[in-house]
DNA sequence: GTGGTCTAGACCACA
DNA sequence: GTGGTCTAGACCACT
């Protein structure tokens, strides 16, 4: 009878702001430069006081997420996340057996899900990443037109989106959450790892789109499993060849 | 941008607590006519101070489900029967479509661990693994011995910590965390399906140990997989048959 | 340990913009009929935004102390005549006894202030001197080419400017910090007893400057001591003869 | 015309109350270990909202000034200062040439006041220094049975005290204030260089008070001008002496 | 009876 | 019409 019961911990509510907010920051739902709602908007969106609210967006203003500017043109400015080449591999390279098992894992749940996927998707799931997959075709087109940062932030916007959609076509909901816990409390660099766009980031995706269309589920497996191996292997190749440049 | 984030709310202590402990109750991890461990050990394990865990207290004995009595031979004795068969089987039944996508997401999670632990298992795994399927064994054959409702509860934990122990030997600790996730935090019935024991219950395991230790990792998958589904087929059965009796 | 710390109060913002150009205004230091430096200067000068410093004017426009026209040939003109003769003699008479601690306290520092200048100053401090006697000198000279009161408000510049540079010349931050709060954050109407120029005013000057030169610690301290004390007897006896004419 | 208008700066109320109470804090008024009064009852005495106070708290809290405990017995207890003596020396040596400023100021300030007080003194006066006297002794007598580091806090909070009283005793408020700003803003380490008692600590203190009892304002002057360089001269020693041992 | 947290509402400074 | 600050009051968790 030793020690059945889980302890309790009752986070503030602030704390909990915090966590959700800096949640959607890392999985792109604000891009940089943008604004966030209103103070008085989040608040009643997040059911707290306007008091709780400031306080966790005092903390996200401390870890650089965010800036706040008073007036009437100002605002919650979404910062973008700026680590240079060279900090960016040296975080790599010292996390890298923790990215490993990251991956190992996500390969499980992503693979799992895009096989559930091809079977279980509806026609309405297939809209919306036929829907995700012009949108990231658009960015990597017309990727010349704009800054170059933020396009990429535009991409893993949508890359997340793309993976959130597979997960709800899988149909099964705890696979959606893993999906998103991976990539938002986890693993902050995913596709990070492109400084600029790689005219083949998107190609795996409409690959996998079709597989799923089709329903052919180990294809869409298999496709998924290389397409995550393949990001790992990106990353360790940029480790491999980074400290030599930096 | 319109209601992206979800409203936040704030439990107090004694509300998760009154949670926890109901739980624990209506899964029979506390028996009628038993006693709770004192307050203060209570309040330990919990992690909240003694006011805060009366708090809880008073709320259950106010839902009839425990009772306190003071003096040297009192103490907080569990009142009401847990869950009758036949609520057990209502609840399950409420909550079948649920179970099926628990279960599909253990079953992708567990396979893919077991897999990775007959690759990777070390000599101390084995070990480990091994005590507690003997563990297991002398709980089925000594069950006549005791009060069956406290056997199963012993086979539980038991069950629990081979589960977990797999989870460490796999080497990730990202699917350790997944399989502990799915077991604790979500409420699931593994196993209570058993209202007494069935001999079966513990060949699966010596079986996946065997494969484990042979390093088989697609005989280990296969046998955990089927280990899985035969959890919830079980509780299928259960369900089907139960409202007949009921 | 009771009531050991002080109340606080936060003034808004516009509320001390007001004190503070009231102040100026009744000690003269905007003339009646002149015009305020334009709003967008005043803002700066200020460090406030125009609508704060709007929100001040408003009130110090109340009060009929200012009055702003717009148009090409607007701007906020002084309106009421600053502090006449007699009540300013009856303000200080009410702060007669604040003035001799003040005085005091200035002798002190500003004494001790001359007796280090006198030992410290290097040649860039002398000439700094130098320049701003003869430029009061300047003053004092062709002060009949002028409104006398513009010529005394230029007058009270070049003392503050020189008592500045004496502390400068002592090498004794603190000291130089203490010269400047006396003189500015704590009212105090030095030199503002001359409604016209008096001759003699300078003459303390230059002979201080002297002693600084040849280094006579003790003649400088002396000088410095009598000038202060003779500016607080100029005070004592306007005060003095003040009710009668009043 | 140019900037005659001193900027403002509208600070924050919580910016108000933590130099107000961490002044306090420094000029020894809450001893280590002790308690300031309940967060309820400061918020009265500063008349701020708890809201306010708490802000402040968190900052000093973030200082590590003082600490919070919550609970009956809980609290806000101020922490003590932890400087190493390498630490001090150090940071006693890197600030020499403030120091020397510093004290080039305190010793006019101090000296001056002390001439005044001999002057000007009460009966009223004559009692308070004498109570601050004799409490000085007691501490210096019963060190043994004590905390050294609390003793010598206690000192220090005494000997401000009475450097404060003696800035009353003057008469003149300005140098009351600027006595105590020279300890409290400006001056952490006066007298922190014993690191247990000094007999002769006190004995400065004693023949201050007789004159000024007797009223001889050249010998108190005399007496402080002594006192103050002698603190300044055991901190020189100390630097020069410290990096050997350190 | 302490500190910890949250709330609803208000006013302010700002662009 | 934005963020920045303050308030009064309430309830909670704790020792």
């Amino acid at each position: 009878m030793n020690q059945v019961l889980d302890p309790v911990q009752a986070n503030a509510a602030y704390e909990i702001v915090v966590e959700n907010l800096r949640r959607a920051l890392l999985l792109g739902r604000f891009l940089p430069g943008e604004k966030l709602p209103p103070e008085r908007e989040l608040a009643l969106q997040l059911q707290v006081s306007r008091t709780t609210l400031r306080e966790a967006l005092r903390v996200l203003e401390g870890e650089g997420l965010i800036q706040s500017k008073r007036g009437a043109t100002g605002g919650i400015v979404v910062q973008s996340p700026h680590m240079s080449h060279h900090e960016f591999v040296e975080f790599l390279s010292r996390r890298m057996h923790d990215l490993k098992q990251l991956y190992e894992y996500r390969s499980i749940i992503e693979t799992a899900t895009a096989r559930l996927a091809a079977t279980n998707r509806s026609e309405r799931d297939l809209e919306n990443l036929s829907a995700i997959v012009e949108k990231m075709h658009a960015l990597v087109a017309g990727e010349t037109l704009d800054d170059p940062a933020l396009v990429v932030a535009k991409f893993l916007a949508a890359d997340a989106e793309f993976h959130a959609a597979i997960g709800t076509a899988s149909g099964n909901p705890h696979l959606s959450q893993a999906i998103e816990d991976i990539r938002a409390s986890k693993f902050l660099p995913i596709g990070a790892v492109f400084s600029k766009m790689d005219p083949k980031a998107n190609e795996g995706h409409a690959e996998l789109l079709k597989a799923i269309r089709d329903q052919k589920p180990d294809l869409a497996a298999t496709i998924m499993y290389n397409h995550v191996n393949g990001t790992l292997a990106a990353i360790r190749e940029l480790v491999a060849s980074g400290p030599q440049k930096g």
